[in-house]
Formats: structure tokens, sequence, C-alpha cells
DNA sequence: GAAAAACATGCAACTAAAGTGCATAATTAA
DNA sequence: TTAATTATGCACTTTAGTTGCATGTTTTTC
């Protein structure tokens, strides 16, 4: 059994061939996805079918979703997809706008930010736009 | 000549009956709205005019957009709508789950973030998700 | 003040993304 | 092996956002 099969199997997700596929198409990305990039990366590709397979691998937190503000819905791996359970991560987006791609900077955590009286925090959505590293090296 | 035609002369916006009621209409609301509660705050609407209305706003620099999350973008009056010029406020948005009420928190700046060599920064969304205040109090 | 130019509005139509309903296929449980 | 559950494919709907164009209104020019 191959190593993505166990992971996927970890979150609770039957190892159907597209599930496979996409896991796969995942890892190879190091940005996040839309859903015609996922459409675009499969050549026999039926969108709803990747489309409820992007949300399966949400609801068993296997990916994030993304807001970058583009209006289209990003998604990509978790960090650990190995441990289950959500680690929160609150990690930090970046979104280039010059060739609109969005990056998890996992690395950089949102920092604590106090709120006024009454407001409780649940979760949080930081993107920060501007030119990412490959387009401003040229 | 009112004082709301006197803040549109000097973002350059030219005062109609459907602009100033608009503009009145923003500033009664003190939380963010979509373009669906302008056209329902209004009797006598039409969608496209609403739109292109507050789209002029927005880059006049009277209003400011908001990507909440939620997938509709929403709009609010920008801090100063007294001054001329953007002010770039980045200041952050409180999204509650609960109401599904948007808010300026326009007191509280986002926090300097550093970023990994080669990214440059222009732009900033942060959106906090949770319970406003008068949700919490209830 | 009349004519021309610029701008605003209303209506229809279009686009793109997200999401649903339902029949069929495949997998798992009984 | 049969029944139940889950996955997939296709069509279709919903909604927000946006554009084209004709008409109405205001502003500028002479
Ligand atoms: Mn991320
Ligand atoms: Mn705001
Ligand atoms: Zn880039
Ligand atoms: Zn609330």
């Amino acid at each position: 059994m191959g190593e993505i099969e166990l992971v996927l199997k970890k979150h609770q997700i039957r190892p159907t061939a597209i599930r496979l596929l996409m896991y796969r198409f995942l890892t190879e990305k190091n940005v996040a996805v839309t859903l015609n990039d996922i459409e675009a990366g499969f050549d026999k590709s039926e969108r709803t079918t990747l489309y409820r397979t992007i949300k399966t691998f949400e609801k068993k937190g296997l990916v994030h979703q993304i807001d970058d503000g583009t209006g289209v819905a990003k998604y990509a791996l978790d960090e650990n997809t190995l441990k289950v359970g959500d680690s929160q991560d609150l990690h930090l987006h970046f979104h280039c706008t010059k060739c609109n791609e969005t990056t998890c900077l996992t690395d950089h955590k949102i920092p604590h930010i106090s709120l006024p009286k009454g407001f409780v925090s649940k979760d949080m959505n930081l993107v920060i736009k501007g030119i990412c590293d490959k387009c401003s090296n040229t």
C-alpha cells in the first residue's frame, strides 16, 4: 500500500483513484491552487467530482482553503498531513499581484491581536499582497 | 448646499440624487454593507447603478472594499472622508460568524509583519472571525 | 442660450464560480 | 450475495459581479 493511500486513510478518506491523484497533485505544487488549476492538471476530469474531492479533503483536515481576495477560493495542503486533528496553524498567506500566486508562509504565524471588549476571536485570516520572491528577482 | 454634497465634491464625485442617498445610507450604518444590503435599503433601486455608484465611491477613495471571507464584497466608508487622498489605514476587520456583520476596527492597525527575503508587501488584509460584542452580550 | 461633449442611469445580457439533484457506478457492511 | 453506503458523472441552478448599449442628464464650449 502506497504512502499517499495511508495518509488518506489516516484522515478517514477512502483512497479512490481521483483522490490519490489529487493528493499527489497538491504535494507537487508549492503554492495554493484553485479548482480551475486542479481541473487543468488532469486530463480526464469531472469538475464536480474534483470540487467534491477537494471539499472532502478540506472537511477531513487535509487541506485548508485560502481566501486571498482574488474572489476565487484556493487550497493548499495542511502543513502536517501526517498528524490528524486540526493543529490550526493560522499562518499568513502571501498573494503576489504580479504572478497571481498565493503562498503559504507556514513559518509566519499571525501575531496576537487585542480586540475591543466583547469581541471574541475564533479564527483569523491575514493575507499580504505584493510581489513575491520569484517576481522581484527579475 | 448640503454637507454631503460638499464631501462628494471634495472627492470629485458629482452629487447626483442616488449618490447623495447612498452616502447617507453608508453613514447611517456602522457596519460594512454588501451590494444587496444597499439594494434593500432603497425602494427604487437599480442594481447596476448602485453597483457603479459604490465602485465610483471606491475609486474616488470614499469607501473601501472589505473581503471578509464570506464570498461577498462588503463596503464601508473610509475613516476620514473629509480628507482627500488615500491615507491607507490598514486597520483590521472583524467578521461575526453569528450575525454575519463585519465591522471596521479602525483603531486597530495591522501590526508589522516581517516577510521572507524577496517578498515585498504592498497591501494587507486581516480579518478576524468570531463573535462580536453585540452577539456575545446575550 | 444652443450645440456638443461628457457623464449618469436603466435595462438586458453575460460570465465565472460555487453549489445541488439525481441517476449510475463502485465500494463496504451485513 | 444482498443490502447499504459512498463516490462519480452529468445536467442544471444560484449568485455575485460585470459589461454593452440606448437613453437621460449635466456640464462645457462657443
Ligand atoms: Mn496556508
Ligand atoms: Mn474597514
Ligand atoms: Zn509572483
Ligand atoms: Zn454578531
